[in-house]
DNA sequence: CCCGACTATTCCAATATGGAATAGCATGCT
DNA sequence: AGCATGCTATTCCATATTGGAATAGTCGGG
């Protein structure tokens, strides 16, 4: 039998993380017609559909999600490899970096290269499937959470501060927010990891019901951002990754609703590697970059 | 970026496998030319070599050993989800077989045919680089051992005659087997994974002492009976699995030395998957065949 | 019923792949 | 030494695959 190409996996796994042939493309640096072709070839190899192409973008079916797995398995056994025989190679130094695809897309990709700029005999190395058993493999891990790790130095980096938002179109054809509990008459968008920042910003001002049917749940952070750039409804999001959108007016924080988060993402590194070196520029960099990024004057960038 | 295709993944595990490039080509049905450019490839892009070319055949460097870890992980990964999601297609039924590596090459290609010919809509799939956790996947397991493994129904294949061979070129220089101590002027092919098998042939015939020096390990079955037609010592192997060998000169068995050994090949299936219709079926060929296979008279065929 | 936001398809150029033949390189035998 | 042997590396070339640009198709919403 056939196997899949390499490219083939990364569109899977890319198709599964951003939703949409066309946002994949993007992320991979190909175009829709290459990602819509390579998709069709796997599942013309397997002979099941593995996306049901639904309104806003596509669906795993049950084989796709058996199949997603997989080739996360072994994209991130290649990373692996690549990581690991780097460091083998060690002709220069490495930096190996674990993040979550949302930092990576929203974040790291425009920032990156004042680093790399600075710092051009590194070899930044990005990690993005591995196992958790890969840990091992890197140097700084990106978390998301409360900042308690054992075994692991935590310094907050970024994301604190959540934010409302929504489409001008959603929150004109709502009715507009002129008080906090008009966001009742909208369609919230939950993402599973956070499912408490509604109750927690509900919370804050006085509690709200909101019927679980009138919520959409979204696996990836990236698609609660497109759901709420398309008009699906109201999303609750660190202002940090969406700051080129609310410069735009793509979408918009009506009456600056929103809370300091106990989650939120944390640069992480192993106690047993002393932040030294190479390592610990970088951790400077980052962590001065990132309370850069979330002062509101330099929020405006491209 | 670039990563590797999978066609080169499945070189790096197949020359792990076979130890020299041109056995890989012959099992992955390429050219040796293709092979060798696929092995350079892969080490160009990750600027390492992989394997050391050694005096007969291809050694695994440092980094050749985590790079074929990985591969390994990655095909395995392929495996599973074509496993998987042809369970879900279940549009005619799937047979799946994990199969040891030398097993596969050495018994079950050529003999396949008179099952599938027999069974024409049965899909026969084929697992090798399986992890243990992927075992609940398959229908049968071939396993090498004592024939006692919780949880699973085991039943004898093959195996069991383990016979002493050398190539007629390595009898004659070392002046000939004329009796069993004789075999102490040879050098000893051994297999990690049965390093007793050449106790238990001394304790039968009142012992012997080998010199370890005197001794060359080899990490698979197939190099263990490259090396012996190859003029590299005298081995122990399971009489079945070079019948073909036998039977063109490429090895003789002196004197008919041999035993009966404890470790062999089982045909093993979960206990809570009853041996009925195609699985039935299958069980019942194999053992058949495997007994036939096993009959001297049998055993001559190309 | 058209518009917008998608995906699928077609055509074509660029690239990668694999086979056949050949060269190169050690080793061991005479 | 010199040749035969058993490998791997390289070159050349036909073919298959890939990916981009443009185009067509599809679906839901105002």
């Amino acid at each position: 039998m056939h196997l899949p190409s390499t490219t083939a996996l990364r569109v899977i796994a890319a198709l599964a993380q951003h939703g949409t042939v066309s946002a994949a493309a993007v992320a991979l640096s190909l175009t829709q017609s290459a990602v819509s072709k390579q998709l069709k070839a796997v599942e013309a190899l397997i002979g099941l559909t593995l996306f049901n192409r639904a309104r806003h973008g596509l669906v795993p079916t049950e084989a796709g999600i058996v199949y997603i797995e997989q080739a996360r398995v072994a994209l991130g056994a290649l990373e692996t490899a690549a990581v690991r025989t780097a460091r083998l190679r060690g002709s220069r130094p490495v930096l190996r970096l674990h993040v979550l695809p949302i930092l990576g897309d929203r974040w790291f990709m425009q920032r990156l290269i004042g680093f790399t700029d600075q710092h051009p005999d590194v070899d930044v190395q990005f990690v993005t499937y591995a196992s958790r058993e890969a840990h091992r493999d890197v140097d700084v891990v990106f978390r998301f959470g409360e900042g308690q790790w054992p075994g692991w130095n935590a310094d907050y980096f970024l994301g604190r501060d959540v934010v409302l938002v929504g489409a001008p179109m959603t929150l004109d054809r709502g009715g507009g927010i002129a008080d906090w509990r008009d966001i009742a008459r909208f369609r919230l968008l939950v993402h599973p990891q956070t499912p408490l920042h509604w109750d927690r910003l509900f919370a804050q001002y006085g509690g709200l019901d909101i019927p679980p049917e009138q919520t959409i749940t979204l696996s990836y952070y990236a698609l609660v951002i497109r759901g709420a750039i398309g008009g699906q409804g109201l999303a609750l999001v660190p202002r940090t990754l969406i700051t080129r959108e609310l410069a735009a007016g793509e979408l918009v924080n009506p009456l600056g609703i929103g809370f300091e988060s106990q989650n939120c993402y944390w640069l992480t590194t192993p106690n047993e590697r002393p932040r030294e070196g190479v390592l610990k520029h970088f951790c400077v960099w980052a962590l001065a970059e990132a309370a850069r990024s979330e002062m509101p004057q330099g929020a405006v960038s491209s």
